[in-house]
RNA sequence: GGUGGGAUGGCCGAGCGGUUAGGUCGCGGACUGCAAAUCCGCUUACAGCGGUUCAACUCCGCUUCCCACCUCCA
């Protein structure tokens, strides 16, 4: 299995550092609203990355972070006139809703930045022990990226001959170089009731520190595989190792993953715009959680994703023709053209998670199932699924669903009918059980009906 | 100004120096009383201009346009 590392800008391969298990930790959520579309491209990227490790017969050992508290989740609180806890937790629950809704695996450890301000006071003390890191005058800690000679290897800067971006001019910090970055950020006014108790006195952690801790913690000093969105590359990631690094004097992470971002019709997502939506958003329209699932991962994660509605338009015809096939296909060993199939799904999601060309493969498998009107593929169809995660297996239990009364008798009316090749009466019964919300199709075998 | 990624058929979206991407839509055929489904075929795509090559959508250069990051946005 072959990615692309952003570290190194080359496709290496995946292997686990030790045993067989990858130790992945990936960005997650800022608990302070319900998350977007765009969020969730990079939460089903990693979805369909654990995926793949699985399916390549490794185990995963996942942690994604809730951050619970910076400007975003106090301001927020603090407007509602509510605990930072309770105004979270709102949120934390709505993420793991939408988690579900998207069929995407549950990470082995959620730990929340609140939770971990002990490891995080600790990675600070080391990092100004060393003098990496200093105090200013008003009690913040700062990460004096001068004094770590890596600064910018991931995001591929050259600092010494960087221009200072607009957006830092402003000199409203007490830094010693405009780079630094806040491990450790002073109480202020603003901040309300928010704030813990630090060797530096009162304040809350700076944004970067929190990831560094919880996944040191939990997948050790140096660990397999670090992502998220390609805006986390700088200077969030950047920040993580220089922390990280400084602090151990080893490697952080090997491989750096980062996917790109989702634009809608064509514009970046933006609230100005009018075109951002939230998962609830298009739920509450009518869309299921796989038709935006299949849309999500429908394109190469390192390319730019056009979310559009006749992208979903799309995904649910893609889906029902999916869903046909699979309720022809049984158990049993695979015919020979299905292992083929199989094997070009492999190299598609091994090729850096290929899913666009996995998903050729799927349909290829799709055609032929198809054309011998079945065949016993029931098997590689999960094999399939158990990467991308958007097949509906219940299609033989829909099938037998059992049907009203009234739409019973319609059938048999219109069972007669036929016999009698009274075709004018057999459309018009149709009709009537269409109107029901029911579908009826006929075939050498007699008639179907399934629900709408 | 710096760094990186792009421009593919009506739409979405892969890909590679020469061999069908795929989905969806549209058209034709088979099947069907009709329809639906399914299968087969078709609509001769690679921003523009040069260059390298026996051969370029794929490599190189230039042009136009787009996007992202450049200090707390997935």
């Amino acid at each position: 299995m072959k990615v692309y590392n952003s570290l190194t800008r080359r496709n290496e391969e995946l292997s686990p550092l030790v045993g067989n298990e990858i130790r992945l930790y990936t960005c997650g959520p800022t608990v302070y609203n319900f998350a977007h579309i765009g969020n969730f491209r990079a939460y089903t990227f990693e979805d369909i990355l654990r995926r793949a490790i699985e399916f390549n017969g490794m185990t995963v050992k996942q942690v994604m972070n809730l951050t619970d508290v910076d400007d975003k989740t106090i301001r927020g609180a603090n407007a509602a006139k509510v605990a930072l806890r309770d105004y979270t937790q709102t949120y934390k629950d709505a993420f793991f809703e939408d988690l579900k809704k998207l069929n995407i695996e549950p990470a082995e450890v959620y730990p929340a930045a609140t939770d971990h301000i002990p490891e995080m006071i600790a990675l600070i003390e080391k990092l100004v022990e060393q003098g990496i890191a200093y105090k200013s005058d008003d009690g913040s800690v700062y990460f004096s990226v001068r004094k770590f000679p890596g600064y910018g290897k991931l995001a591929h800067i050259d600092f010494d001959h960087q221009q200072t971006g607009a957006r830092c001019a402003a000199d409203e910090y007490d830094k010693e170089n405009v780079g630094d970055f806040a491990l450790w950020k002073a109480w202020e006014e603003s901040d309300g009731p928010v704030g813990w108790d630090s060797p530096w006195g009162r304040g809350r952690p700076g944004w970067h520190i929190e990831c560094s801790a919880m996944s040191m913690k939990y997948l050790g000093q140096t660990f397999d595989l670090h992502t998220g969105g390609i805006d986390n590359l700088f200077p969030h990631h950047e920040n993580e190792i220089a922390q990280a690094e400084a602090a151990t004097g080893r490697e952080f992470v090997r491989t750096w993953m980062h996917c790109a971002h989702l634009r809608v019709n064509g514009e970046k997502m933006s609230k100005s715009a009018g075109n951002f939506f939230t998962l609830r958003d298009l739920l509450e329209k009518g869309w299921t959680g796989r038709e935006i699932r299949y849309v999500l991962i429908n394109a190469h994660y390192r390319s730019g994703l056009n979310f559009a509605f006749s992208a979903l338009e799309d995904a649910r015809k893609s889906l029902e023709r999916i869903d046909r096939s699979v309720a022809l296909a049984t158990e049993g060993e695979a015919p020979g053209w299905a292992k083929k199939h199989l094997e070009d799904f492999a190299a598609a999601v091994n090729d850096d998670l290929n899913i666009p060309g996995a998903f050729a493969a799927l349909f290829a498998l799709v055609r032929d199932t198809n054309a011998h009107g079945g065949g016993a593929v029931l098997d590689i169809f999960r094999r399939m699924d158990k990467v991308l995660g958007v097949i509906f297996f219940g299609q033989s239990e829909k099938k037998s669903e059992d049907l009203p009364d009234e739409v019973k008798k319609l059938l048999d009316e219109r069972a007669k009918a036929r016999a009698g090749k009274n075709w004018a009466e057999s459309d018009r019964i149709r009709n009537e059980i269409a109107a029901l919300g029911y579908a009826v199709k006929d075939s050498k075998d007699g008639q179907t009906c399934t629900r709408k």
